[in-house]
DNA sequence: CGAATACTTGCAGCATTGTTGCAAAAGTAC
DNA sequence: GTACTTTTGCAACAATGCTGCAAGTATTCG
């Protein structure tokens, strides 16, 4: 039993074709992913409303987030952290390089933490970067 | 000579209804408006590609700023401070409310620099953060 | 001011993106 | 294998976003 059927085991989600090949596709990938990039490069042709359903699936239990954007897109990357349903815990800093356009969680970067005005109560913070990636510099 | 008037004089464009009543709610609204805010209540009927090119140009003269969401919208919200056609420094935190979905711009709290992995070079910023307002709480 | 020019708007038409209900197909439990 | 549950694809629809063009406004300049 693979990495990908015991994820979706212990999620308790049936071991389908198209779920094993969305999930691979984001194994292999390198950064974050839209669902225009699942629908086209996943490996087979899934409906369009199966990407849909699949990605909210992964997000509700934990095994993908999504990152914000400012173009009316969003964009979905793998949970490396100890995600679950119900409970991410994916406060690292997005980076989004303006060169090659990839999208790149940095693990290793937590969000800091900001001083807010009084009676301001803070429950999840995102930060994305923009810049010049590693590769492209 | 409103500050209206002079701020699209300044940006060399031209006095519309549209561009004052577009602007106008803007002034009078608290917190961030997405495109269906000002088609809805700008005052008067807008079509809808005018609501997206009057947008569009306050973005580009620097008179309103883009907020990254999650779920395939934009938030825009005036900028406060020196902006101008070609250069925005709007480097403030913004705040969504998840009691009364309000979005806000904490115009008094900058977005902190974080220590980014060797080889990436940052140009701008993004930091959004969820939780329960001033009014809410 | 009035005419010439430049810019802005609304409309039509189209493309893309996102949602729901339902029946067929696939997966799981026994 | 059969009964049951979940997932998928399709159809239909709604919402969002974009472009070209003609008509309407605003600005410029005599
Ligand atoms: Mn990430
Ligand atoms: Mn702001
Ligand atoms: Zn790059
Ligand atoms: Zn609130």
């Amino acid at each position: 039993m693979d990495n990908i059927t015991s994820l979706f085991k212990k999620n308790g989600l049936s071991i389908t074709d198209g779920r094993k090949k969305i999930l691979s596709y984001f194994l292999n990938s390198e950064g974050a992913l839209t669902h225009a990039d699942v629908e086209k490069n996943a490996g087979e042709h899934f409906d369009r409303v199966t990407v849909y359903r699949t990605l909210q699936t992964f997000v509700d239990k934990g095994i993908i987030h999504q990152i914000p954007t400012t173009d009316n897109s969003i964009l979905y990357a793998l949970c490396k952290d100890d995600c679950g349903a119900g409970h991410h815990h994916d406060d690292h800093v997005h980076f989004i390089c303006e060169e090659c356009e990839k999208t790149i969680c940095l693990d290793g970067v937590m969000v800091p933490q900001v001083k807010l005005p009084r009676g301001f109560k803070p429950r999840h913070s995102e930060m994305v970067v923009k810049g010049i990636c590693d590769d492209c510099k």
